[in-house]
DNA sequence: TGACTGACAGATATTGAAATCTGTCAGCGA
DNA sequence: TCGCTGACAGATTTCAATATCTGTCAGTCA
């Protein structure tokens, strides 16, 4: 199945991503990929020093499927509020489809990613300065109105972590749930908002 | 130690605390509150139908001990927006204490909490009732231009959850966190406030 | 009569011995 | 030389026997 190809870190994780959707979180040793890399168990140590640092590089993996396509509209050009808002919308619609499309292998990836505290730590600062970034843009083209980009970006990352924090996941089969979203998003915007007369 | 004193539902509850606070959630069995009331575990059984209602009725009084002093605040006179700037800082303060002295005792109510969806359920929306009061007061008063009421109240609640809610209490040790909160604040306060001039 | 007891069945938790896993490393073979 | 193997020690997990707990109820006693 797994030929002879050289042993990189790329491919032990992706067969390690493999094995954990197959056995689950509880049950995946380092045995099983060794196994499925028909490599012993001690080469994969050569690679990674710890099951622990195996488990933060598929962790990163994971986050960084996450945050490298918004970084594609942080990014973009065009009117920050407008921009801020899809950005968001993309955020939300990311994590709400994992959860619906393989909630066993996203119970997975939150394990993981709970013990893998500095991985998360470095995806969060990634999320914010893609927001600041957005800010940045709001209030050079005079969109916005803000007194420290980097406080705002925290503060707006912050009022919207129960629509992207798993730990609020099991709450995003609420019917209501676009209505929600569509209240809080308005209200934020409203707050970021430059005056429009004077 | 516990008198012939008539066996009530509130003394039970008493002295579930009291168990829950020595034995830890875990170890805490309707035995041991039992025992601690003198009397066999099958008596118990007479006031709560279950554990798990025992259990219930604990959580929802420690939620009940949070949310009293708050509907003080929200029914009070003054300014909307002061007020229910006062609001929200009591409700993260509530909190805030509650892990720092006793960090034990909020790892149990939290666990408590999980499996109590129906009481934390009504203690959301207690809470998000007293924003909407403060809300239609501010509409009232014109300090607040709000389209509906019951949804913004919903919003303001989504917005903060990071600096209430148990599962962020982690994170609530950051040096960082006033100055988080106050920018969050002045940023849905901005959002709810009534323009100015015209 | 009605609050409480205590013995009971079935469910759940504990425990300790056996199995498995993690992480290391001397040595093998290309 | 360099990547890999496989045996090993100590840590962790599993499993089945045993103990404890939950929830019930017929019976006691005030």
């Amino acid at each position: 199945m797994n030929e002879a190809v050289v042993l990189t870190p790329e491919r032990i994780l992706e067969v390690t991503e493999d094995v954990l959707r197959r056995f689950g979180l509880a049950k995946a040793t380092v045995v099983d990929v060794a196994r499925a890399l028909d490599v012993s168990h001690g080469s994969v140590y050569r690679y990674f020093p710890s099951k622990a640092s195996l488990r933060d590089a598929v962790a990163k993996r994971w986050l960084d499927r996450v945050s490298a396509p918004l970084e594609e509209i942080a990014s973009e050009e065009g009117p920050a509020p407008a921009r801020l808002e899809r950005w968001l919308r993309a955020l939300f619609a990311a994590k709400y489809t994992k959860v619906c499309n393989d909630p066993e292998m996203f119970a997975t990836y939150l394990t993981l990613a709970r013990e893998a505290r500095d991985v998360v730590r470095a995806h969060k600062e990634r999320l914010a300065d893609q927001i600041e970034h957005i800010l940045s843009d709001g209030l050079e083209q005079g969109g916005f109105e803000v007194t420290d980009v980097k406080t705002s970006a925290r503060a707006i990352f912050d009022a919207t972590i129960r629509y992207h924090h798993p730990a609020h996941a099991e709450e995003w089969s609420d019917p209501a749930l676009p209505a929600r979203i569509d209240a809080l998003l308005a209200l934020l915007l409203k707050g970021l908002e430059a005056p429009k007369q004077r």
